[in-house]
DNA sequence: GATTTTTTTCTCATATAGTGGAATTCAGTC
DNA sequence: GACTGAATTCCACTATATGAGAAAAAAATC
C-alpha cells in the first residue's frame, strides 16, 4: 500500500509549496520532510492541519492517495445496488467474498449485516424467493431495534433491506429514523438518506393491503415536513408519482392516473427514458391490481 | 477543542463494542483506552482501520465531532454563498475576518482568493461595482492558469468567482476545466461541479453579444457529452431553460420561449416557485433584450 | 562556473504514540 | 455484600513520531 505521505508530497507540489511553508505552524520542516518520504507515519492532529492548509477535503485526499472516489461506505452500498441492478451475480458474490472475509477476521456484527444485505439481492435476483437465514434477520431486527443513534451506515443498511421485512417492521423502523433524524442537522448526505427511506416506506406501503391508510398519511405529513428542497426536482416528482399511485388505490382513478402521467410526462420531457418507464410499468401494476 | 478520542469512544458505546473488539488487529487495549481518553493523539494509520471498523466514514466521523456537517471547504464555500445570496453583509464580513486571519497566520495565497471571492460577492451586494483591486483579479487569473491539477478547491473557487472575469478569460479556463476533468472518474462530487461550472459558462455567454455562438455550440456539446444522470431532474430542466433562451437570442423567438416555459411549467408543477419566479423573471430579461 | 541563497535531507536527541501485563473498577450472580 | 468474570485503567517499558540543527542538494544570482 503506498503511503499517505507521497500523496501529501503530490499536493504540495502541485500546489507550488515548499516544505517550509506547508510544516510552518504546524510541524517541523525535517519531519514533514520525512513523512512525505514515506518513512513516517503521521498524526491525526496533525494531517488535519496540513489538509486544512492545502485547502482539501479528507474525502478527496483518500481520492487522490487510492483513486477510491468514494468512501469506503458509500463505495460498499453503490457497488453493492450496481450489482443488484445489473441482476450481475457474480459481483454480487465477490462482494460476498469480501464481507465474508471482513466477517471472520475482525468478527463484528456489522459485517454480518452487510453478508446478510448481499444475500437478500442475490436471492432476489435467483428469483428463489428465500428468505435467507431467519436468524439473520432476528439479528438484523434486533440491531435497529437497539442502535441508539442512526448512522449513515444504519440508514444505508436499513434502506437497502427494508424490502424483504414485513409491514409492520417497516412502519415501526421508519418511524423510529425519523423521531431520531433531528439530530444530523445539517449535514445533506444523511437528509437525502431519510428521504429516501420515507419515500421507500410509502411505496413499500401501497403495494400492501389498504389497511395502512392511516399510517400513509401520517409518513406522508413527515415526508412533507422535511422540506424537499427547491432543487430537488426528482424527490418532487418521485413524489408526486406516489401520491399519483395512493389516489388510484384510494379509488379516484382518474385523478390518480392525471398525477401519475404528469410525473411520467416530466421525466420523458427530460429525456430520462429509463425513470419514465419505470413508472409507466408501475402504474400498470398499479390499475392491474385494483380492477 | 474537544479530542477526537472522545467521539470515538461515544461511537465505539453506540454500536456496543468493547475496546477490546474494537482494537482487536489494529492496536493495543490499553492504547485505545488511553486515546479515547483524550490523552494521547492517534497515527493516521490506525484511526483509518478504526474508522473502517466502526463502519463510519471520515466525513461522518468530524461530523460528530464537532457538528459541522460539511467539511471544511464546502462549508467555507456554502457560507460564503448563503451570505451572497440573503444579501447578509454582516455575515459575508464576519467570513472575510476569519478568512483574512487565516491569510495572516498561514500566508498562503490560497486564503488571498477566498478574500478576493469574499470582496468580489460584497461589492455585487454594495451594488458599487467596483472591480475590487485589479491586481488580485491578475492573481486569481495566474493561479488557476498555473494550476496543473483542478482540485475540488479550484473548481468551487473559479465556479463562484468565474462572472468577474471577462467573457475570453470565463472561455479559455472552462475550456481548461473540462480538458482536465477526465481525471476525477468517479468522484460524483467533481462531476457535479463541473457540469455546474458548464451550465454557468453557458448562461454567461448568453448574456454577452452574439459572436459567441460558436463557442457556445463547442460548450453545449461539452456538457451533453457528460451524460448527466438520469435522476438530476434540476440540471436536466436547467439546460432546457438554458437552450430555450439561446434559441430566442439566435432568432427562433417561438421555439424558444415555449422551451422556456416548458421548464418553468416543470418548476411550478413540482412547486419549486422560487426557481420558477427566477427562470420567468430571466426569460423576460432576455426577451426584452432582443426586442 | 563560482558564490550565494533556498530547499531538502540527514543525524541524532526527545517527546509521545503505542504495548504487555498487573491493578482496578464494573456488572451480574449467589 | 462477598464472589466471579469481564471491561477498563494504570504503570513501566519500547517503538516511533517529531524537533533542532548540520549537511547536502538544488536553484538562483553574479
Amino acid at each position: 500500500m503506498k503511503k499517505y505521505g507521497e500523496t501529501v508530497r503530490r499536493i504540495r507540489e502541485q500546489k507550488g509549496y515548499t516544505l517550509q511553508q506547508l510544516s510552518s505552524g504546524i510541524l517541523s520542516v525535517s519531519f514533514l520532510s520525512k513523512f512525505e518520504r514515506g518513512e513516517s507515519d503521521i498524526s491525526l492532529g496533525h494531517i488535519t492541519h496540513l489538509l486544512e492548509k492545502l485547502s482539501i477535503t479528507f474525502e478527496e485526499f483518500f481520492y487522490l492517495h487510492d483513486g477510491v472516489g468514494l468512501e469506503q461506505l458509500d463505495y460498499f452500498f453503490d457497488k453493492a445496488k450496481e450489482a443488484y441492478v445489473n441482476r450481475d451475480l457474480k459481483q454480487l458474490r465477490e462482494l460476498r467474498e469480501i464481507a465474508l472475509d471482513q466477517w471472520k477476521t475482525h468478527g463484528l456484527e456489522t459485517f454480518r449485516y452487510n453478508l446478510f444485505m448481499l444475500d437478500v439481492y442475490e436471492s432476489i435476483i435467483d428469483d428463489r424467493m428465500i428468505q435467507p437465514q431467519n436468524d439473520t434477520l432476528d439479528f438484523l431486527y434486533a440491531y435497529l431495534f437497539d442502535v441508539e443513534v442512526w448512522g449513515y451506515y444504519e440508514l444505508s443498511l436499513y434502506n437497502s433491506t427494508m424490502y424483504l421485512m414485513p409491514h409492520e417492521m417497516v412502519m415501526k423502523l421508519s418511524q423510529i429514523v425519523f423521531e431520531k433524524r433531528v439530530r444530523y442537522g445539517d449535514f445533506k448526505k444523511f437528509d437525502k438518506v431519510v428521504i429516501s427511506i420515507l419515500m421507500n416506506t410509502l411505496t413499500y406501503m401501497l403495494a400492501g393491503p389498504n389497511l395502512y391508510r392511516e399510517q400513509y398519511k401520517v409518513f406522508l405529513g413527515y415526508l412533507e415536513s422535511l422540506r424537499i428542497p427547491e432543487d430537488d426536482l426528482y424527490t418532487r416528482n418521485s413524489l408526486l408519482q406516489i401520491k399519483g399511485n395512493y389516489e388510484i388505490k384510494m379509488g379516484d382513478r382518474e385523478k390518480g392516473i392525471e398525477m401519475v402521467k404528469k410525473a411520467i410526462s416530466i421525466y420523458t420531457e427530460l429525456g430520462s427514458k429509463e425513470l419514465a418507464a419505470t413508472a409507466e410499468n408501475y402504474l400498470h401494476i398499479v390499475l392491474g391490481e385494483i380492477k
